[in-house]
DNA sequence: GCTATTTGTTCAGCGATTGAATTATTTGCC
DNA sequence: GGCAAATAATTCAATCGCTGAACAAATAGC
C-alpha cells in the first residue's frame, strides 16, 4: 500500500547506472546462495546483456567476485556464481558504554572480521581520554583489517545517549557524559579510514538504534518491521519499520523506558512518574529481587540475576515475573501503535528472556486488539553482547551496498 | 541520516523519463507559487533543456497547465508559470461512518471540488446497502466532476475498523460490520472511475489514517511526521513518519485507544484493563460529564460538551481535564518513543482541543525525556468533519502526483 | 534604438539499456 | 565418440533520454 518513493533528487543519465549497481549488488548480497548473471537477470528485471555490464563493474571494483561453479542439475554451460568480495571495503564500529569499549569491523557480507573488547569501569574516565582509548583499539583493528585485505571506508561510534545530527551528545547518563562534542574530539587522532564518496567518516547514533540494525542485518533481507528492546540500566528500543531504522524527526526515538506503565507510580529521574524504567530496569529487578545493588560490579546484575532464577530462587522468579508484565503494558501499546509482528529483547534482557517472554506474552494477548488474528513474537536477541557495535560496522557496510557508486568512483 | 531508498525493481531506460516526470510534477505542486521552467531546472538540479522537455509531456498530458506571466521584476523574458491542471485526473474519496456517509472529489491541487454528506445512522443498516446509498452518491459525484472536466481515476474508502491488505474491513465495532469484503460488494455496481495504470481502482483504508493523510496534504509538502489522533466513539490515530503514512506490518497500527494509561484499570471491550478508551473515549467523557448518553443522538456528544464548557460547566471542564490528562499520558509515550514533534487533536477532539490541549501539553512536559531541548506542538486539526473522505480522495490524487507515467499512457 | 538579462528551444553528442544474434560450455542421447 | 539440446554469458547495432552549448524570444533600463 505505500507509495514508491522516487529518489530525492535529480535523475540523471549517470543515476541510470548507479542504482542499478545498486540493485544488483543488493540482489547479490541478499541471494542465499551465489547467483548467476542470468538469476540476477531475471531476479531484478534487467536484461543480460545490462547484469553483465553491471557485473563487470562490479567486479572490477573488488566488490564482488566470481565463486566456484555451484553445483548444478541439468544441461547446459555451467553458471558463475557472484558472492560479496571478502576483500574490499569494511565498515568500522565504535562502542563505549558503562563497563567496556568495543571495537569491531564487518565486511560487505556481514561477517564480523575482527573483534576487541576492553573492559573498564567508564564512568570516572574523561570522555576526550575513553575516545582516545578507543582510537588506539580502532587503529590496531585497522592494521589487522588491512592485513586481510580490506578498507575501512567509514565508522560508527554507538553511545547509551541521545545523539543529535551534528553527532554531539547531548546526554548519556548512566556515562555521565553531557553536551561531548565527539566527532571534533576524534578529529584530533590521525584518520584511520578512507573516505569514499557518499559514505560518512563517521556516524554517532544512540546504542538502542545501532543493535537494532545490528539485529536487522543478522536476519535475512527484507521489509522485516520490529522492535528491538535493549535492557541495560536504562532501558531503550531501536524501532525497524519496513526494512529501515527509525530514527524520529531528530533522531531521539526509542525512549521507550520512560513510557509511563503506572501514571501515578514511582518518581523517576526523567521527571515523570511510573516510567518503565522503574519498573523493567536493571536496578529496578535487582533490588526486587532482594540483591543489594552495591554489591554487584556494573555489570553483574543480570548474570546473578539468571543464575537466580535457574535455581528457582522465589525472589528472582517474582521479580523477573513482574519486571515482565510491566514490559509486556508497555510492548502491548507499542505494537497496539505500530502494527508489528516481532519484538526483540536484547542487552542484558537477552538473557533473561526465558523468565520475561511469558509474561510479555501474557500481556500482549491479553492487550493487543489484534493479536487474535496474527500472533506477535517475542524472542531474545540472536547478537550477544557488543551488539551496537556489530549493528554500527554493519551500517557503514550496508551503506556500500546501497550505494557502491561511490566506492566504484574511488578505485577508478 | 536516512539512507536513500532506490526504486524497488529494475532501472530501465524509460524509468527515467518517469522518475522525472514525478520529480518536477511534485515539484510543481509543493510551489508555493506557479515556478518557471527555469525554476524548476534549478530547484531539480536538471537542466533547462530536460525539463522543458519533460514539462510538455506534462503539458500535453493536461496535468499542468501554464498560467498567466506572474509579476516580475527586473530585465529578461517573462516566465510562464506552470500550475497543476484544475482540469484532468481526481480522486473519489468515500466514508462510511457510525452516523453519516460522505463522498467527496479532490482534484490534483488538493482542492476539495465536490463534496456530499448524508446524514443517517448507519449501525441498524446492512453493509451491502451502505454501501449501495454510497455508490449512488458517488455517480452524482462523478457528473457533477465530469461536467468540471474532471475524470475520477481512482477511489479509497474511509471506515471506522480494521481492514487488510485486500480491502476486507475485518472488524468495524461500532458500526457493527464484521468481515465485509467491500471491493467484492462494490464491484457488483458499475464501474465510476476511468482504469489508469499505477492507480488502484478502490483501496479501503482505516478512517484514522486516511484522517492523517488529509492533515498531511493540507500542509505544505515535506517530511513532516505526526501524530493524527481521531477522537471518536473509538480513539484511532494516524501516524505520518517522513511525510509518508505508516500502516504498520498488516496495516493495522494507529490503535491508540488501547494503549493502557493504568493498567490495573478499568476492564475494556478489547479485552485488556485500563485502556486510553475507557478514560478519553466519547462515551467516557460524556458519561464523566454527567450526561446521561441515551439522551443524545449518537454525534452531538461533543457539541453538547463544547456548549457546557464554553458555559463553564464545573463537572464538563473536570471531564475534559482528566480525559486530557488520560490522553496525554498516551501521547507521552508516544512522542518518547517516536519522537514526534507534533501532535493534531482531529475528529471529535477537534471541537474540544481547547480544553484538552493544556493538560495533554502539561503530561509530555513533564514526562517526555526530549521536551527540555524541543517544544512538542499540540493543535487542533485543520480540517472539519469528514477529514477521512477529504483524505481519501486526496490520497488518490497524491497518488498521480507521485507516479504521473500511468495517467500520461493512458491519454498517449 | 541599443544593450543587458533572463527564459525557453533546438540540436549534435553521448552514456546506458535493449533485444537479437553469437559464442561458450555442459548434459543427455544415439 | 559424436551430435543435438540446453543454459550461460558476450557482442553489437539501435534507440531512448539527458547534457551542454548555441540560439531565438521577450522584456527593462538607458
Amino acid at each position: 500500500m505505500s507509495l514508491t518513493h522516487a529518489p530525492a533528487g535529480a535523475v540523471r543519465q549517470g543515476s541510470l547506472r548507479e542504482l542499478n549497481l545498486a540493485l544488483v549488488l543488493g540482489r547479490i548480497a541478499a541471494a542465499d546462495r551465489p547467483p548467476s548473471r542470468a538469476d540476477l537477470a531475471t531476479a531484478t528485471g534487467l536484461t543480460r546483456a545490462t547484469v553483465s555490464a553491471v557485473v563487470e563493474d562490479l567486479l572490477a571494483g573488488r566488490l564482488v567476485s566470481e565463486s566456484d561453479p555451484a553445483p548444478r542439475s541439468g544441461a547446459g554451460r555451467p553458471a558463475r556464481g557472484l558472492v560479496l568480495a571478502e576483500q574490499g571495503p569494511a565498515g568500522l564500529g565504535l562502542e563505549v558504554n558503562v563497563d567496556y569499549l568495543a571495537v569491531c569491523v564487518v565486511d560487505l557480507a556481514g561477517q564480523v572480521r575482527h573483534r576487541t573488547v576492553h573492559r573498564a569501569d567508564l564512568r570516572p574516565v574523561a570522555p576526550a581520554d575513553a575516545l582516545a582509548r578507543l582510537v588506539e583499539m580502532a587503529g590496531a583493528a585497522r592494521d589487522d583489517a588491512a592485513r586481510h585485505g580490506l578498507t575501512l571506508v567509514g565508522a560508527a561510534l554507538a553511545v547509551p545517549g541521545l545523539v543529535d545530527d551534528a553527532g554531539l551528545v547531548r546526554l548519556a547518563p548512566n556515562l555521565g557524559w553531557r553536551d561531548v562534542p565527539v566527532p571534533a574530539l576524534l578529529a584530533e587522532h590521525p584518520p584511520l579510514i578512507e573516505q569514499v564518496p557518499g559514505v560518512p567518516a563517521l556516524t554517532v547514533d544512540n546504542e538502542a538504534n545501532l543493535a537494532a540494525l545490528g539485529e536487522l542485518h543478522s536476519q535475512p533481507p527484507g521489509p522485516s518491521s520490529f522492535l528491538h528492546i535493549s535492557g541495560e540500566v536504562g532501558i531503550g528500543a531501536g524501532i525497524v519499520l519496513g526494512g529501515a531504522l527509525f530514527r524520529g524527526v531528530r533522531g531521539w526515538s526509542g525512549e521507550i523506558g520512560h513510557l509511563p506503565v503506572h501514571p501515578e507510580g514511582r518518581p523517576c529521574r526523567c521527571g515523570g512518574q511510573g516510567c518503565l524504567e522503574q519498573y523493567a530496569g536493571q536496578e529496578a529487578i535487582v533490588s526486587a529481587a532482594g540483591l543489594a545493588r552495591s554489591e554487584l560490579p556494573a555489570d553483574t546484575g543480570t548474570a546473578r540475576l539468571a543464575e537466580l532464577a535457574e535455581a528457582g530462587d522465589p525472589d528472582a522468579l517474582r521479580a523477573l515475573r513482574d519486571a515482565g508484565t510491566a514490559l509486556g503494558v508497555a510492548v502491548a501499546g507499542v505494537v497496539n501503535l505500530l502494527d508489528l509482528d516481532t519484538v526483540v529483547l536484547g542487552g542484558g534482557y537477552a538473557a533473561l528472556a526465558p523468565w520475561l517472554c511469558p509474561p510479555v506474552l501474557a500481556e500482549i494477548d491479553a492487550r493487543v486488539l489484534t493479536a487474535a488474528w496474527s500472533p506477535v513474537t517475542v524472542r531474545p536477541s540472536t547478537l550477544g553482547a557488543e551488539a551496537a557495535a556489530v549493528g554500527a560496522a554493519g551500517s557503514v557496510a550496508r551503506r556500500i551496498i546501497a550505494q557502491p557508486a561511490g566506492w566504484l568512483a574511488r578505485s577508478g
